[in-house]
DNA sequence: ACAAAAGTGTTGCCAGTACACCCATGA
DNA sequence: TCATGGGTGTACTGGCAACACTTTTGT
């Protein structure tokens, strides 16, 4: 048996919130196998790239979005992945806050692509639903570490909003207050104006995260 | 350029517990490059088997241990890995505990091999250094999840022994009384006999964890 | 008897929880 | 003025931290 001609794929799911729903970019497959499935945007990793530099190039060429926090999560080996050769798939998983979707919008319209609610997903093609999985699963940890909430939340947002993306992805209620209590000892909020918006009810106040917060980078090979 | 000829490796860090100290175990390389440095032990992936079947191979035939508790940890893609070839490395970590050890260390003759105090590793050949630090992070969060402790904790064991291994996977100094409080509140221990062995002071009480422990299965591909 | 290490109990504090009321807006 | 959702204060509790003394062994 031969070591040779194992190819390798990247697979990248970018995670955004909107209105404190987690939502995943999936793309429409339009060739055969999977026609009109839809998948994990990816692509073959070349002899002469690392994976970080593959992944970097796909989120920059294929969906406009340079530049955003990615991560490494899991490497998927098994052998019915495709049915003549062997590939294996190295998952990450990048975060970018909903701002930054809207301007980069019009970059993307070489593909069909569509933001999903991470409860709401569709049929999807390959082993991406296992895969997706997986990965939804590392996010939701990963965001429970409060340094990183600010790749998705730089600009103003409520804490209501803060709250749902909360409530997800621990799947349980939190009570009101105790929740803002909370936020409010970790010390890494500051006020900025007022919202409307939404309409109904009175408006909640938007806030953004300090600047001082300590990242430590999370980033690495 | 090609994105064929991407060859993968694997490279599987076992850990055990000694006295509370958390060991790894190393491999001496006795051919150049690298000729008497110490190296991951590992293998290349061939393309009909996966991941975890060729670690799997690894620890039984390499190694002589079989049926360990494994888990994948990151993929190294860096270009400048091996000199000629490209080749990506994902590493996997093992736990085993220091009794099972023991009994079969007579099946690792054909290599010469050594554990290694984490905070004692000798020069490593490669990029094994980066991984395997890369690799102990990732341990030490496994292990503070309680649920896996029994993994290096089968048989009797004392509570300082447990406690000297929290206080080097956290790098604190911890109360002895308050730790004790600490894992009889967790309900996962019970007791059983005596020890004396190291003579010194009094002996310590025996402990085991309790079988009923909701093991969820942190193993999956 | 003494040194060395294991075992035990009490107290205070802080973070998390439970819970009821008031406030600002749109319709 | 009413419905909707946001904002605030208080009291309780359980887990963690700080801390001093006793017990069992070997020498």
């Amino acid at each position: 048996m031969s070591y040779e001609n194992n190819l390798i794929e990247t697979l990248v799911s970018v995670f955004t919130v909107e209105n404190g729903n987690l939502k995943v970019l999936l793309l429409r497959k339009k060739t055969e196998p999977y026609k009109g499935y839809w998948i994990i945007p990816g692509n073959v990793l070349y002899n002469n790239e690392t994976l970080k530099q593959n992944v970097l190039t796909v989120l920059d060429e294929k969906l406009g979005l340079p530049n955003i926090l990615i991560e490494q999560c899991y490497t998927f080996s098994n052998l019915d992945r495709y049915p003549k050769k062997r590939v294996l798939a190295v998952s990450y998983f990048g975060l970018i806050d909903s701002q930054s979707v809207k301007l980069k919008k019009q970059e993307r319209n070489n593909y069909e692509c569509r933001w999903f609610d991470i409860y709401e997903l569709p049929k999807l093609g390959y082993d991406h639903e296992k895969i997706i999985t997986k990965t939804i699963k590392k996010v939701k940890m990963f965001l429970l570490d409060n340094r990183v909430l600010s790749y998705l939340f730089p600009s103003d947002f409520t804490l209501p909003e803060l709250q749902r993306l909360y409530e997800q992805i621990t799947n349980k209620k939190l009570d009101r207050r105790n929740f803002r209590k909370h936020m409010f000892n970790l010390n890494v909020l500051e006020e900025t104006g007022y919202k409307n918006e939404t309409g109904n009810g009175r408006p909640a106040k938007l806030y953004r995260f300090k600047n001082e917060i300590n990242q430590d980078s999370k980033v690495e090979e």
